[in-house]
DNA sequence: TTAACAATTAACATAATGTTAATTAAAAGG
DNA sequence: CCTTTTAATTAACATTATGTTAATTGTTAA
């Protein structure tokens, strides 16, 4: 329980306090291998995990030693969890301005053995070549990106488990519903380097097909040809870049084709 | 969440903790005039707001009185701020057993000048006929439905105001993007039951159309006509009665029409 | 010079949609 | 009993989008 509160003109001393306000980060980033040149990249989408060490710079027996975790860390009351977050993945990782989005508030009793802590999940979106930075800044603690498929078997923190299961819903879902993926990509990009994003997480038929895909992608209200860019890092043969435009969005379950 | 560097086995004593953790709703529902016999309702989205009172049950003067606000209250150390809603809804208003969907974090400095307090931001769907039953547990406190359109002009407690416009573009997205529009629904409905649900958040072409939507409906797979059912609430035609049922929804903004 | 290949275009059958009009079944009023 | 009214349903048809298969293009590299 919380101690001495001092007097205040409107008393809310007489509830229960939290023992603490977190924020969890789930990172994630698309890897892309060039199988060869001239051709698209084969992606995967990775989350990037912290191994908890055995003991602090004190030398006391660490909480969850040993096991993964999301990075993360407290919130302080001249912040939000949201700038929390932004502020340790500067602090701890050493990149900045990086897209985040809140998804979601763990708050089960119990689920932190240290007391009542309340914790917010957000993921966060780092293009791969900004994970190399990274590497600078790195100080001893391990870290690792797993394929986002191979998650469950590994030992994860406090309950960091059911936390990622929920990141992966999330992030597959604003992949599909949202343009989001533009944060996978650079600023001009083509149908194939969009495809392969998408086809990390989704196995729709319509988004597999070349031909189909290349034909709606001109079409689409979001996206739009840049007149005369072209380039050669997917084919030998110069291919159209697109960008993404801001659009609304306005699709429903009720009229999309099902 | 990391490792923290400063951190001790079990003692979070060296942080400042939050001051206090409630939750927030905003109760929806929608409102059914029946402007004649055998013809379809009229519809409206309707928004439950509590008027707070000039002085506390022990006749100190209420924060913010007389101001509209969201119901809610103080989340306790043995529920999460789910189950708060939940309970809340339950003792303030006496409805039990409805849905209820988390969609915000309010966590920005000063945004309670009582001090450093968290709230959770929960939409709950009540139909309308569950808020009569209301009307009998209805204490002194001053409740009223307003349509969603006109909430801007009325002075609301804390950030409310915000709060609630996040309400409901998050319901907006939801009723279009997934099936919650059963909630507002009875059990088995005809097409034109469901249309004007729609149609209280959108005007999108394609659901306004009687005929194009009719015949859609018949091939969305989350929805099935049930064979035999019958109604005459809405037309002197004997009319389909259709069902939600449970699918997987995999659409994209990549593969949807626009 | 030619083979290889991703991107692009073409062609066509099939499916879904927008639109307009006709039909159906029951109620209500004379 | 007959007629009008009305929401739901069905029909019809032109238009548009999609799935599929095949051909063409522009460039690299052997």
């Amino acid at each position: 329980m919380k101690s001495n509160k001092e007097e205040k003109p409107y008393d809310v001393s007489r509830y229960r306090t939290p023992d603490g306000y977190t924020s969890d980060i789930a990172v994630f980033t698309i890897t892309s291998e060039k199988t060869k040149a001239y051709a698209p990249p084969k992606m995967e989408l990775k989350l990037m995990l912290i191994k908890r060490a055995e003991q602090d710079t004190e030398g006391n027996l660490n909480i969850e030693a040993g096991k993964w975790a999301l990075p993360g860390g407290f919130v302080t009351p001249e912040e939000t969890a949201m700038e929390a977050a932004s502020r340790e993945l500067e602090e701890e990782m050493g990149i900045a301005g990086i897209h985040l989005k809140h998804f979601g508030v763990y708050d089960e009793p119990g689920r932190d053995p240290r007391g009542w802590i309340i914790s917010n999940a957000h993921y966060a979106i780092v293009p791969e070549h900004r994970l190399f930075e990274r590497k600078a800044n790195d100080d001893a603690a391990e870290v690792e990106l797993f394929p986002v498929q191979d998650l469950e078997q590994h030992l994860l923190a406090f309950d960091h488990a059911s936390i990622i299961r929920h990141a992966i819903t999330h992030i597959t879902r604003d992949l599909l519903q949202t343009t989001v993926a533009k944060q996978f990509l650079p600023e001009l990009f083509t149908y194939s380097e969009l495809q392969a994003v998408l086809l990390t997480i989704t196995d729709d038929k319509a988004i597999q097909n070349e031909q189909a895909f290349a034909r709606k992608i001109k079409t689409l209200p979001f996206i739009e040809a840049v007149e005369g860019q072209k380039t050669q890092r997917t084919s030998k043969l110069p291919t159209q870049l697109y960008r993404f435009i801001d659009a609304e969005l306005k699709q429903s379950i009720y009229t999309a084709r099902h």
